[in-house]
RNA sequence: GGCGCGGUAGCCAAGUGGUAAGGCAGAGGUCUGCAAAACCUUUAUUCGGCGGUUCGAUCCCGCCCCGCGCCUCCA
């Protein structure tokens, strides 16, 4: 079976393939930069990830952007209180997030759309929105009319037919004519940031945004748009609205939504203040690998749920990993190649690459990683493994890490260096122990054991010599 | 109320109309001077409840119970 994807607009799997060439032209909806992001935005963001690496893999170039929303009310606000600019005050949180995605390996988007650096390519858009009889305007701001729109919540599956002007309208809300309307363009408040258009002083609402930066770098019709389940309405509805009432084609053909990551089974969030960002859990001496593997692990369409023990256990998950890794680094092997062992790599493979075609089952892929350690590690008691296998091992977890990413340890570079003991003076340690064994000196080799243990050092006796790792 | 997602072993979590992947934890074992580490084996007669369809359902249908999300800013 080929590569397919939930596509919450039609509600089912199907097929992908991009519509130009090899180029998946791909919109992601990235952060507000107005304070930390969290562990469950990095969740979805992990997701465009493991997304990204797997269209990749299966042969396609990728043109990925992603947008980064840097004013809205919370950023002037909060601009405002620590009496900065907004562009200042962004600044802080868009290096932060970019330095997070770094530690949990996410890829770089092909282009990074800031706003504020877009507002012509927003205003190009109302104005060709306007110029269709979209929109109205009331106390200077400008909105989109809803009823322009018959196919309006057809992403969410909603029907908005009933709902009518006067229905029911929030009081802050009075200068629609429609509940259901949303602002284009919001006008000059005081002393806000604001931009000059032909239709007035002010600044872009949300939804404009995505639309006019995701065509303008895109074309019309993209292949993938991604974002959090909570973006489907209004977010992403709204976005429909738009474009496709200025181009009157699909704004985009596949649309996957990732669910959102728990905390004591709810949802995590700034407002309700359960939240944890990566810095916090970096702090508590969690490796970014760990987190990224968790956040992976869970298929983007299921909730996940967050907890300390989850967390602990992918670490060792990683640990077996790595531990395959070296123990086939480091096996004495005879001459030669065991077909069966060749085969059986390539079964591996297979298996991982269906799980990942169908819908990015990353946990069946998982699966099948872990399946093939067990019989590789059996393969190892029984001498079944000659020199040539490493290759097929070595290419099984190749295959693995380039989605998952987590073998490589970032190894808190610090504790590396804390650990200070070189490779030789190691290595010199190990054999004044083996000398020591050899001389039935036991209680020198434990003392030597003990002080590189102390020093970071785990030795481990194996069939074939003393292995030893960092701590 | 509308729309949507889910309830599988101690925890996390796949999956299929024909009798339950994987990870962690637990138990047993191998290795070892002893350890540690590692590795191996093992762990759900059962898949929220009740009915129905079927030769057969955890998987299909109906009803019910429970949890969660969106409907307002939100990954």
């Amino acid at each position: 079976m080929a590569l397919r994807f939930y596509n919450t607009l039609t509600q089912e799997l199907e097929g992908f393939y991009p519509l130009q060439n090899n180029t998946v032209r791909m919109y992601t909806c990235g952060p507000t930069v107005y304070n930390f992001v969290h562990i469950g935005n990095f969740r979805t963001f992990t997701f465009q990830d493991i997304l990204r690496r797997w269209l990749r893999y299966r042969g396609y170039q990728l043109n990925h952007v992603m947008n980064v929303t840097d004013v809205d009310d919370k950023i002037i606000a909060n601009a405002a209180k620590e009496h900065k600019s907004i562009g200042d005050y962004t600044a802080v949180f868009t290096k932060a997030f970019f330095e997070d995605a770094a530690a949990l390996r996410l890829e770089q988007p092909e282009h990074v759309a800031p706003a504020t650096k877009h507002i012509d390519v927003m205003a190009n858009a109302i104005e060709q929105l306007a110029a269709k009889g979209c929109t109205y305007t009331s106390e200077g701001s400008t909105y989109f009319r809803i009823s322009s729109f018959p196919e309006y919540g057809k992403l969410s599956h909603n029907d908005f037919s009933g709902i009518r002007s006067g229905a029911r309208v929030d009081v802050d809300e009075y200068d629609k004519a429609d509940a259901r309307d949303f602002v284009l363009w919001k006008a000059r408040k005081d002393s806000e940031p604001a931009w000059e258009t032909p239709f007035g002083e002010g600044r872009p609402g949300w939804h404009i945004e995505c639309s006019a930066m995701a065509m303008s770098y895109l074309g019309e019709t993209l292949d993938i748009h991604a974002g959090g389940v909570d973006l489907i309405f209004p977010h992403h509805e709204n976005e429909i609205a738009q474009s496709e009432a200025i181009t009157g084609k699909p704004f985009a053909r596949f649309w996957l939504h990732a669910e959102h990551l728990h905390i004591e089974s709810q949802k995590m969030s700034k407002s309700l203040g359960n939240f944890y960002t990566l810095r916090d859990l970096l702090e508590m001496g969690y490796e970014p690998e760990a987190i990224r593997y968790l956040l992976a692990s869970v298929p983007y369409r299921k909730k996940l749920n967050f907890t300390f023990e989850s967390l602990k256990a992918v670490a060792k998950s990683i640990e077996r990993l790595r531990e395959f890794e070296l123990r086939l680094a480091s096996a004495k092997l005879p001459a030669g190649a065991n077909e069966e062992i060749s085969e059986r790599s390539r079964e591996a493979i297979r298996q991982f690459e269906e799980a990942m075609d169908d819908d990015l089952n990353t946990a069946e892929a998982l699966a099948a990683i872990f399946e093939y350690v067990r019989a590789m590690n059996s393969g190892l008691d029984e001498n079944r493994f000659q020199e040539e296998n490493r290759w097929d091992a070595a290419r099984v977890l190749e295959v693995f890490d380039c989605v998952f990413d987590v073998l490589k340890s970032s190894g808190s570079a610090e504790a590396e260096q804390a650990g200070s003991l070189s490779e030789a003076e190691i290595k010199a340690a190990i054999d004044e122990r083996s000398q020591a064994k050899k001389a039935r000196d036991f209680a020198r080799a434990d003392q030597i054991r003990g002080r590189l243990q102390e020093a970071g050092v785990l030795l481990e006796d194996t069939k074939d010599g003393v292995r030893w790792k960092r701590k």
